[in-house]
DNA sequence: CTAGGAGCTAGACCCGGCTCTAGGTCAACT
DNA sequence: AGTTGACCTAGAGCCGGGTCTAGCTCCTAG
């Protein structure tokens, strides 16, 4: 007598996933869903846990910025059901080489970003240790090389 | 007699950063140089390895995200000169926040996507090893906690 | 002299991904 | 009877970050 699968209005599902009502119907609209999503007799959307399971995915993939129409790719395959699995299989990889990517690529670029700051904060304590004016180096540097961000070109300010 | 600081059209500086002539306009109208950039007797824009250099570093925050108003707003304290070492600091800091939180959420996606894969491999190589129907788990989970990408919530589909 | 190519300005447009509004239905309280 | 409050639809609006267009000025080469 459980209920095995409750029946959630939007509201709660918003609560619950974090997605705003707006979203959930404009997911909807996108086709996002895996199953049409289900009306109760007034019209009002109802929805079950498994809608909240894939909506839990849903968020993790756009948080990774899948794309939406990647992602509605994906619903489709999943829809169709199994025997497709190549398929997901070479959507899914596709997506870990893009976030791997770009988690490489701020990772690079959090290089620079701790550079600076260790320069700034050699010139804050220097500056707070001896009270006399900071003398800023504003030496341009020549940048050609990029990838393992360059020591010189990073220096100037 | 050597160029010491050669002067670049914007087409050279476009070819150089990769940056387009139209985004060089723009981050110009943004104010995210830190001088005004000159002009030839005939109107054109020149710039100088200075303004390669910094537009390196500007690539670089963009990379990670840094937005526009912030950007601009680093720019500023650049431009003001030295003396203000700590908002830079501040503002790097921050953003090194920013970015390290990204990362950190990337690699959580990561768990999602490569358990996914994962579960399709097995499927694939399965089906493939023997030539019989896959059989899909389609059980739906719940899902209530969800920081370290709980198994359970992820095995559906 | 004329055609191309690079630049110029101001401003329109685009894209992704929501977000919000207008105008309405319904059920439940007071 | 009236007021919330949650929901509905269709469609407009917004934001960030560019991108593109129109219509113009130059310079250079053929």
């Amino acid at each position: 007598m459980v209920e095995i699968t409750p029946r959630l209005s939007i509201g709660q599902v918003a609560e619950r996933t974090g997605l705003s009502v707006h979203a959930l119907r404009f997911y909807e609209n996108e086709g996002l869903f895996l199953t049409p999503v289900r009306r109760g007799a007034d019209g009002r959307r109802v929805y079950s846990e498994d809608d909240v399971a894939w909506l839990t995915v849903c968020i993790i993939l756009r948080a990774s910025d899948m794309p939406l129409p990647e992602l509605r790719r994906y619903a489709g395959l999943v829809r169709e059901g199994t025997g497709n699995e190549e398929e997901r299989l070479a959507l899914m990889r596709e997506h870990e080489a893009r976030v791997t990517g770009r988690i490489g690529r701020l990772t690079e670029s959090l290089d620079l970003i701790r550079f600076k700051a260790a320069v700034y904060e050699d010139i804050v304590d220097q500056g707070s240790a001896a009270a006399h004016d900071c003398h800023g180096p504003s030496t341009a540097a020549e940048g050609e090389e990029r990838s393992p961000v360059r020591r010189r070109e990073v220096l100037a300010e």
